[in-house]
DNA sequence: TGATTGACTGACCGCTCGTTCAGTGAGCTG
DNA sequence: CAGCTCACTGAACGAGCGGTCAGTCAATCA
């Protein structure tokens, strides 16, 4: 609750704004393709301001994707516990899934991108550290609401983290394609879509 | 059946081994981090010499990915006209799945580079083009195979095609984790919970 | 066996990118 | 209002990349 400075509200908005730049143009170009030069323009700063805010590109990606990524978590943990049996859960993450990349379309590139680490030894590294935790953190939680269900013979006994990871993944593909699609279907239907084939498969 | 010269054959030679160098290297380092150099000091060759089999870095990635990914379709086909009820589909496509990717690991990377395009839009134009195609054909084939159940009413009427890549990614996160491990659960065991899961969801 | 070929090589080139830093000027200070 | 401060700028730099091509030499030819 402590009162922020004037320097430390304007140091948040341009942290903000360049990382709002930087998923934009992620998002249009890919991680790789997408250059210091062009986050600076979509940012309407020049190349060197976003080096009084980030140590280097790495850094920049990486704090972008925790932003975005912390958000995301919280908003489905919230849907989690707000919730009491397993279809009801998983029924309101599909939807606040579906909701925040609705809103943040153009976070869904950078996701993406981070889940398998790129170049050589020491940026792995730095990667294992930094954004993986992230992903398989979400992973992990959801796994734990399985293991909690199948324990109380809510659902059938499976490895909780495989089936997490089924689930998390094939949801994906579907965020991948609304994501694409210039025009999907309402946001319900899909959200019915996976809680059904989820809870019971596609045996009729 | 024609006779292949001394040349073409020592041609073919070169060119799967560069192939396989290449998607070695970016099995290792990544699609973006990958470098001729690196791909021509893991071929045993100079860098030059790969340009006279690719002309360019692109057209080398989209082979090196055309080849494999039609050896997986080809695996994978097999398997759906040798089965007769979906069940049994799925659960030979699936074990087609694994052991393509246990024979070849390497590959995973490669395919997981390309779904989503990178670069200019040139570059995306071209990625368009060749790449997603061939992934989308993989997609299409089996969102067939659901539909034609459904009409017989073997499933539940969904959406074929969301379904469809709703389990192949799914599936894809399970070959993720078992590239990744260094000692995975026996392929059946696996092969098993694919089928059971996208059959029967987690319901008891 | 001398001449010819052409697959192969790797030093080199042009370019792009991340990163730096001397310079600028708006705004605060005393 | 002179002087100072410091966030900001963008030209310049160096590393490293994809792509080129003059040169090499073993295999073939006549």
């Amino acid at each position: 609750m402590s009162i922020k400075s004037k320097e430390e509200v304007v140091q948040e908005f341009r942290v903000h704004t360049i990382q709002d730049a930087a998923m934009r143009v992620i998002a249009r170009k890919g991680m790789a393709a997408a250059t210091m030069q062009e986050i600076a323009e979509e940012a309407g700063v020049a190349k060197g301001t976003i080096y009084l805010y980030f140590r280097d590109r790495d850094e920049l990606v990486e704090k972008t994707f925790e932003t975005a990524i912390t958000q995301l978590i919280a908003r489905v943990e919230e849907a989690l516990e707000r919730e009491a049996t397993v279809e009801q859960k998983i029924r309101a993450a599909m939807s606040a899934k579906l909701t925040f990349f609705r809103e943040n379309k153009e976070f869904f590139r950078l996701y993406s991108s981070l889940r398998l680490p790129e170049g050589d030894a020491q940026q792995q590294r730095r990667h294992k550290r930094t954004c993986e935790p992230q992903y398989r953190v979400s992973v992990t939680r959801f796994a734990e609401i399985l293991r909690d269900a199948m324990e109380r013979g809510e659902i059938r006994r499976f490895d909780p983290y495989r089936m997490a990871l089924f689930i998390v993944e094939g949801s994906n593909a579907i965020v991948v394609e609304r994501v694409m699609e210039e025009s999907s279907p309402a946001e319900e239907a899909d959200v019915e879509f996976l809680t059904q084939v989820i809870m019971g498969g596609i045996r009729p």
